[in-house]
DNA sequence: TATTGTGAATCAATTCACAGCT
DNA sequence: AGCTGTGAATTGATTCACAATA
């Protein structure tokens, strides 16, 4: 992810803004429902819109990528899908293994967009060997002791972790040994992962805690304003309410992460 | 989100930078760890690296917040717990609804850290009568029709869609039509609301493209560097593979988005 | 005429580096 | 002696505003 490699001087040079590349999934989903509705063109104020973002920041992150407009006209809908999805790199096939197949994991297995366009589920991977052979959205679920063999004979290059917290720094040393470059990691754990592995991390309990923020904001900052807690004195206990939060697998039918995912 | 308002002068100035408070909760979490085991103080060094971060943002950080620690010694671990818990709100309860209970909907449910310190499932709700009743991590399920009753009765102001894309927009409007001010989306959409409402989006397949895209980068851009598509002229159809993706309900048992969060 | 593509200006975030305290 | 807190420098992202052009 930050490894600042200066690779071949083609088409256009290398270096897309970080910022720009998290942009082009958006731009790309707004162009497939045009595509869809059988739009030709669109303008950057219209596109947009439909993405969420300011007219002039799309023409930026555009000219990243190359002149793919008509100036007076806009952009051709078909044209630039292809671009894009080129940019990203979904004209091929990216075979993913998901591993931790509990509620987030099945729910994740489940989800239609992987089955779609660009990634596949290779295989579903579980510790529980009650698990094994068991099917979940049509896949029968393999025992972790074959993960590295799978990972090999796939040629996985992308793993999804979905486990709890205390297995998934261990899950992801199997997976990077096997040959894994990217992981999304859904456990509410930091990962290490060598130089040369991406790392993304997809944590429901931080969205929370963002959303609180902004939310007390708006609530007025007078209720409770300060009650206690003065100073860095003897204050054992009181806050170590506010931990539990992570880690650990309190209530749960199995123990896994939750998934982000959209319908 | 972006509403830049001066309000309160105490403690501190307002405004935390938004990059800052994204990271408060992963100190959080990090100093959770650290207190669970009973260590009294630690470095800006030491929390950074359990953090992920470098220690001169870390305590750049902290510096927003107030001064909490102490030169030449560090930081006292249970203050700054309490500290950071009262900055993100997290010291009062926020009751939450979750809106579309299907795969990812109860995975969401189901998962510990919602009903640990800060979060409480106030209610479950999903539109598909044959739900309505039916318990998911213990919670009955409610329908739809009692979503305005369920979130005014409940004083509840975060809502968590995990709809399919085609009914998000709808239970936004209707959420925020009876009081909730922030939301938490799992469908694969941009979501329109009025100022003064933040939305937070968790998407796995954003996410995947991201990744997709460095591990274009890292495995050689040489094989099939273009392949066809030369111009903006008549590609219809080619392209139109890469739709699809997103958006629509192709395959799963039911239709919801897939979730985002840990063990 | 309408709209892109992009330098220049602005704003935000990160990192440096060191003075100030304990 | 060690480590925080923070101005100053730097790097990166966004926005402005307009010349280029189909």
């Amino acid at each position: 992810m930050a490894t600042g490699r200066t690779h071949r001087p083609a088409t256009r040079s290398r270096g897309i803004p970080e910022a720009t590349v998290a942009r082009l999934p958006l731009y790309l989903r707004a162009l497939t429902a045009l595509s869809e509705r059988s739009v030709p063109t669109v303008s950057s104020e219209e596109l947009a819109a439909a993405a969420g973002v300011n007219s002039a920041k799309l023409r930026k992150d555009f000219s990243y990528l190359g002149s793919y407009g008509t100036r007076g006209v806009g952009y051709d809908v078909e044209y630039l899908v292809y671009q894009i999805s080129r940019e990203l790199g979904l004209t091929q096939d990216w075979p993913v293994v998901i591993v931790g197949i509990g509620n987030l994991g099945a729910a994740l297995a489940n989800y239609g967009g992987f089955a779609s366009r660009g990634f596949r589920v290779a295989a579903l991977i579980d510790a529980d060997p009650a698990m094994t052979g068991k099917p979940v959205a049509g896949i029968p679920v393999q025992h972790a002791d074959a993960l590295e063999d799978i990972v090999r004979d796939n040629g996985v290059s992308i793993g999804v972790i979905a486990t709890p917290a205390g297995a998934a720094q261990q899950v992801c040393d199997r997976l990077v040994g096997a040959g894994v470059t990217s992981i999304l990691n859904f456990a509410p754990t930091m990962l290490t992962v060598p130089d040369g592995v991406d790392v993304r991390k997809v944590d429901l309990s931080i969205e929370l805690q963002i959303l609180a923020f902004h939310e007390q904001r708006k609530a007025g900052e007078d209720a409770a304003a300060d009650s206690g807690m003065p100073a860095p004195a003897a204050v054992k206990g009181a806050a170590a309410a506010a931990a539990a939060m992570d880690e650990a697998d309190p209530k749960g039918t199995d123990g896994e992460a939750p998934a982000v995912m959209p319908a």
